[in-house]
RNA sequence: GGAGAGGUGGCUGAGUGGCUGAAGGCGGCGGUCUUGAAAACCGUUGAGGGGUAACCCCCCUCCCAGGGUUCGAAUCCCUGCCUCUCCGCCA
């Protein structure tokens, strides 16, 4: 959510600002509510404090045991006006909040402009593709043949877009889990969290998930929705809290399932794990002071980084451009992983700064040293990393000609020492 | 699942229809005192929104949430959510 008043003052602006990632800024229709929103409020609050007046009057003349019945009929008289103004009131008000609820987040002077993710712009590569004198097989195609990934069973199961994993792969992705977090525990200072996977409207309307991208989620017969993203459950800690300034920033991180429907990207990368129903990722969550925010987003980064490095996953980063980046988006990096078998690079953890946009949905804020109030402070998350994604990374970066995958060094203490995953 | 009790400000805890946005206590902040600190004493201390160019100021709303009764609701009624105690069940 934007800045009501910012909104008001320099609506322009902020249209222009939209403008660049694609969003039309209807400026007519928000004027046009903005402007019956005050008429109606300022009228509402008039009439309400008459009729507090009269009532406070009402109170006193009983103790004083004279007649009310003259007030009475003065304030009775107000009864139906008030009434009437103050549904009309909420109408428009719940009409600007829609409206509002539906604005993507302003994106930050740093990110670049562009129409389409051909505009995202390649900060960095690190790492260097390894050449295979072999032709390479693909995670299916390894996964399968090692008798230790199966879409079949999964598909029996449940349906599509789920998998399977037994014997070495299972415990490689458990592996990776335990290997993200301690990284992220000891050396990176993250608080452990564990969260519940089901969260409520609330929750959802908080991180920007709701009202927009309702057809995105699993939603339960209880009325609540399986968390696509760790980033809900860990955020929303903050919904309607105040922290003292020095607590800030905070770290904070989950491994959890995440549970997709997207329902609009079928036909979309339909085989494998690359994009599935069900994947577990590391969240990485900060909670900062709005001056530290940026500088935040680069530590995030780097904390994502690390891993790739550690196990030694050619990589490269992109910043993503005005129309790239996500709703609750200021400013999104990407990290894309080095797929050998697509010939491309493929993106596997996501770090955002999403300023104040969540902080306001959620009032989240923390407590100003300078002016003793409440702030609003700023929130960031990144993914680090995609579990599943970086599962299907090392087997197709690491295969040799026999299918066999080799482990990177810094992941082999977490298999209880095995090198190398044979048939 | 069955039976009870309860949800009030950062915390604790009064308040059953009329200057109560809310006593008292704790905590926080400011001050007096002190070489400094503690103690003591005095003062101060919720949030959201609107009006205003803006501070001061003025107004509205908020005592779990949503409805209702009333001129007027923290207080009465209904529904939901949550917490606690006892019993049952259970990983």
């Amino acid at each position: 959510m934007l800045d009501p008043k910012l909104l008001r003052e320099q609506t322009d602006v902020v249209a222009k600002k939209l403008a660049t990632r694609g969003f039309v800024l209807d400026v007519a229709v928000f004027h046009a509510l903005e402007g019956e929103r005050k008429t109606l409020q300022v009228e509402t609050e008039k009439l309400q404090n008459e009729r507090n007046v009269h009532s406070k009057n009402i109170g006193i003349l009983k103790g004083q045991g004279k007649d009310v019945s003259a007030v009475l009929e003065d304030v009775n008289r107000l009864g139906d006006t008030l009434t009437q103004l103050s549904l009309d009131l909420s109408a428009v008000q719940e009409k600007l909040h829609n409206f509002c609820a539906q604005m993507p987040n302003i994106p930050h002077n740093s990110v670049p402009l562009g129409k389409s993710e051909d505009d995202n712009v390649e900060v960095a590569r690190v790492g260097t593709p390894r050449a295979f004198s072999f032709p390479v097989k693909d995670h299916v195609a390894l996964g399968e043949a090692l008798g230790q990934m199966s879409f079949e069973k999964a598909a029996k199961l449940t349906g599509s877009r789920f998998v399977v994993l037994n014997k070495h792969l299972a415990k490689m992705q458990r592996a990776l889990i335990q290997f993200m977090l301690d990284i992220h525990l000891n050396e990176n200072a993250y608080q452990e969290f564990y969260v519940p996977y089901l969260v409520n409207a609330d929750s959802l309307f908080g991180t920007g998930q709701l009202p927009k991208f309702k057809e995105d989620l699993f939603n339960t017969t209880a009325g609540y929705s399986l968390i696509p993203t760790a980033e809900v459950s860990l955020t929303n800690l903050m919904r309607d809290e105040i922290v003292p300034e020095d607590e800030l920033p905070l770290q904070w991180t989950a491994h959890t399932p995440c549970f997709r429907s997207e329902a609009g990207a079928y036909g979309k990368d339909t085989r494998g794990m690359i994009r599935q129903h069900q994947f577990e990722k590391i969240e990485l969550v900060w909670v900062c002071h709005p001056d530290e925010s940026y500088q935040c987003l680069e530590k995030l980064r780097l904390h994502a980084e690390t891993i790739l490095q550690r196990l030694e996953l050619p990589y490269r980063i992109l910043s993503l451009c005005t129309a790239d980046i996500g709703f609750c988006s200021a400013k999104t990096y990407d990290l894309e992983v080095w797929l050998p078998a697509q010939n491309c690079y493929r993106e596997i953890s996501s770090c955002t700064n999403t300023e104040a946009f969540q902080a306001r949905r959620m009032q989240a804020r923390f407590r100003s040293s300078k002016t003793g109030k409440p702030e609003l402070v700023h929130t960031l998350n990144g993914s680090g990393l995609a579990v599943g994604r970086t599962l299907v990374a090392i087997m197709e970066n690491y295969q040799d000609e026999a299918g066999n995958i080799h482990i990177p060094k810094a992941l082999q203490p977490y298999m209880g020492g095995l090198a190398v995953i044979e048939k």
